[in-house]
DNA sequence: CACTTATTGCAAGTCATTTGCAGTAAGCAA
DNA sequence: TTGCTTACTGCAAATGACTTGCAATAAGTG
């Protein structure tokens, strides 16, 4: 479980599946970026390294380490409308999204932990997993004076037709 | 803040904008279904008192409830990936997903208020909103004997050129 | 009842992600 | 090493879920 290359090439052939060169070139990608990068900031950084990368591989490879638990696909609604990944290696953690800016900041909090295994005895079901996104202004779009109190979900719509505009 | 009727009407009004035929559907479309419905589903309904509505139209005034806060979109990941709109009439509650059937169960759980103030303090941001989804399997799947240790979010992925198959 | 302009229906985009296919190459066996 | 089976890849085309431009309506106002 301490190297995900090797950790994939084990359950890959386990699973009858194969070690490609391509998949080996996504997963030192994605222990080289920090944050939340999307399939296509992936597929961009792998590409300095292989220009002959195709961006449905990674997709591809990405959904089968998702299913693996390797990564966990995040989704933080905002502008963009891409999913993100969370090379979820360290321990479980969850999220702060600044409405505004996009900034996401990462934190973790074991009563959590507690709260999903009590709701999991009261609602009779097994709990394997949770996500919690807390949304507001970071300090910076704040002292910004950025207002926002959003109501949907960082989204700023204007009447009169109600065009999207952005940040 | 009891009918939200009015209360759309009175804020429509004070932005500059109007209350129509086509929105008063939605609205008590809206209220007349259960659950966290997709804006497709909204549409169908509402469509069986009105054929003439437009999907498009469906999808603006969703837009706009979202932000005005009178619904708040939800993103259950799983086999669908349409947004689904909570009618967020009652008070602030979170979900339980069941990654096998789909199945969503509410709940309400004050101490997520008090979590959320700490780390706005912590991190020094100001929370406005928090989502929090547990996953995992509901007492009739379990019993069922279905397995699945979800370990991306709920997607059934096979080896062998990697095809999602449905639950 | 005019009149201004927000809103709608429709058709045509976008954007993110998935898929069909035929060629390529892992990994196992000889 | 060489075959051989068949998982995987690149590419192009397709999907799904929304979004948008535009000309035709129709609220709300005086
Ligand atoms: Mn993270
Ligand atoms: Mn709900
Ligand atoms: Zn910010
Ligand atoms: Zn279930």
């Amino acid at each position: 479980m301490v190297d995900i290359q090797n950790d994939a090439a084990e359950r890959l052939h386990s699973q009858g599946g194969r070690m490609t060169a391509q998949r080996r070139l996504i997963l030192s990608t994605l222990e080289s970026l920090s944050g939340h990068p999307t399939a296509e900031q992936i597929y961009e950084q792998a590409r300095l390294s292989d220009p002959r990368l195709n961006l449905s591989t990674v997709y591809r490879t990405l959904r089968w380490l998702s299913a693996e638990g390797l990564v966990s696909p995040q989704r933080f609604e905002g502008q963009q409308r891409q999913g993100r990944f969370d090379l979820g290696q360290a321990e479980a953690h969850h999220h702060f999204l600044c409405v505004s800016c996009g900034r996401v900041i990462e934190f973790s909090e074991p009563a959590l932990e507690v709260i999903g295994a009590k709701w999991g005895r009261r609602l009779h079901v097994r709990v394997d997993g949770m996500t919690l996104v807390l949304r507001g202004l970071c300090e910076a779009c704040r002292s910004a004076g950025v207002q926002a109190t959003d109501g949907g979900h960082g989204e700023v719509v204007s009447t009169a037709s109600m065009r999207v505009g952005s940040v």
